[in-house]
DNA sequence: CTGTTAGCGCTTTCAA
DNA sequence: TTGAAAGCGCTAACAG
């Protein structure tokens, strides 16, 4: 089932079964009827290494995600996915859990051809121990990005979003506002932050608040609320900065008896599919997840096609989506 | 950078260098020395796909999956990949809506000699397609799978953890038990439904009612609640064959006015992350994701390394998790 | 329009 | 213990 094989059967050079398989021009048509009709006769199926190896290209992405079990990743992987398929490119996935020793186990497949770029959606402080593995490969971050690296990135602006959100609040009547962040190696937890300590500078806001949750998950929510309900004034808004620890916190307010949003307004972030199934439906900054995956194909197949292309840092639009949460 | 460079450097053969990176014995400690200075010095990468030629395997795994946002096949996914990785393997995913064409596009990746082995999570009602496409290729299907296809699986037994849940509720006093079912193209929504109805038989239950939800999400569960809320009688307990399901089916009692679970006890199925930060706390049936991708990965290399091993459909437990909502 | 030939970079006999 | 040489299956000059 090689290509000899078929050759041989069509009566004709390897060359030529080559060129048809190619869609070169240039194969007088009754030769091509005898290929396709060899090709047809022993099922042959091209050995794609053999190709890419000849090509020097693999047609594959590496896409190195903390953890797929996190909705906003997987909403991500699944832009990112269907981009790369209408390119013509597949992609091999590295749930990495943020450990720089698989992550080598992948990057390994980079230096050594079997993919043509990376993706990574790693937290920035994990960025430079990448960027030493990475090297100059084709190279795009996505969600979290470290300003110092020259590769391209996709993201929003976190801080604006923060801003806004904590503004949104304000105008709602509420004056105790608090952020539920979670630990600070991410870009996005600092950029939020920020955004928040800004707004209440400007409204002239004198209670301001921040518990951090261990991890991203409700649980952690849960517990950050309750750290922040200890407080001698407690809050009567909650912003989170991901949809994940907010159904931590409703569920948390809820047990520990108030009303939400009466008591406590609570906005997420993200925009998760089934935050608008909780009860209250939450409100959330909702992130252009599936645009985020494609465009990071977009740019990063920019670059390998054209190795020197300029590096560009994309901002995409973020969208409050008011519920009954707030 | 290519091996015979290294060679050069080194003042040895390309078969030497080949060695000391196979880790070969049988190369004197000096020459070994020599070799990986030279490596180093100019830092040298093997080309994999060269290798992967060579020795005819790839150390990949292709992974086809309908919905990576499916918390439940997410967690599969974590399975597989973390197994894999510790087994020397790299994960391929395809992300494929169920749509013939894409996996088709990967499916070549298989013939291509890309990777190694199959596993896939596709409805049992799309296996026979793949089946022509997959051929004779080391192959493991994973929660779903289709009994008349000669290639191994890995599941739950659905008609008894059904069973036993209508059993549950009716213990718990309920009597009008309802099932929120999906579309029938998969397996488990034939086996749950039949454990459903041989329970409701078996418990001399004369009330019964399924409702179908047009897909798995939070809004088709919800939709199917007021489906069933219409009938004359209405249900007192609803069990519903995914956690997605019973997060609309209590998003949508509650807005209708009852009470989870004193007017309506709900159970859910998968026991997918979030559902213990619902309010309530959802009762569900737990599967052991990790393991189910775990085990898809063991039972596919036995048979790439064993061509010839028996096919085996490898039943695993489940639990029943009890939390507020029943 | 088609065939011949030379590799892509690696592993693996077979000899020495 | 090491080297020479063949070849995995394909593509891409270069001839003809």
């Amino acid at each position: 089932m090689s290509i000899e094989k078929v050759a041989h059967l069509a009566g004709v050079s390897k060359a030529t079964v080559s060129r048809v398989l190619n869609h070169n021009p240039g194969v007088r048509p009754d030769t091509r009827a005898k290929v396709l009709a060899a090709i047809d006769i022993c099922d042959y199926q091209p050995n794609l290494l053999a190709r890419q190896l000849r090509t020097a290209q693999s047609h594959m992405l590496l896409v190195l995600i903390p953890d797929i079990t996190n909705p906003f990743c997987s909403r991500v992987v699944q832009g990112i996915e269907a981009e790369a398929e209408a390119q013509g490119y597949h992609i091999l996935l590295c749930n990495s859990g943020s450990q720089l020793r698989r992550e080598a186990a992948y990057i390994a497949l980079l230096t050594g051809k079997v993919v043509d770029g990376v993706i990574t959606m790693d937290a920035a402080a994990c960025l430079q121990e990448l960027k030493e593995l990475i090297g100059d490969a084709p190279w795009v971050q996505c969600a979290e990005y470290d300003p110092s690296i020259a590769a391209s990135s996709v993201a929003i602006d976190n801080k604006e979003a923060a801003f806004e959100t904590v503004c949104y609040l304000a105008s709602k009547g509420r004056r105790r506002i608090a952020l539920v962040n979670c630990d600070m190696r991410y870009l996005y937890s600092h950029q939020r932050e920020e955004g928040y300590r800004n707004a209440l500078e400007k409204l002239d806001l004198n209670w301001g608040s921040v518990a951090y949750a261990e991890n991203v998950s409700c649980d952690a929510g849960s517990a950050a609320l309750r750290e922040l309900l200890m407080l001698p004034e407690r809050p009567d808004a909650v912003f989170a900065v991901s949809d994940v620890l907010a159904v931590g916190v409703i569920h948390a307010a809820l047990e520990a008896g108030l009303r939400v949003p009466e008591d406590l307004a609570v906005v997420g972030f993200d925009g998760i599919n089934f935050t608008s199934s909780l009860n209250p439906p939450l409100t959330t900054i909702e992130q252009p997840m599936n645009r985020m995956g494609a465009r990071s194909v977009q740019l990063l197949l920019n670059r390998i096609r054209q190795p020197n292309s300029p590096v560009v840092h994309e901002v995409l639009p973020w969208k409050r989506v008011e519920r009954a949460s707030s």
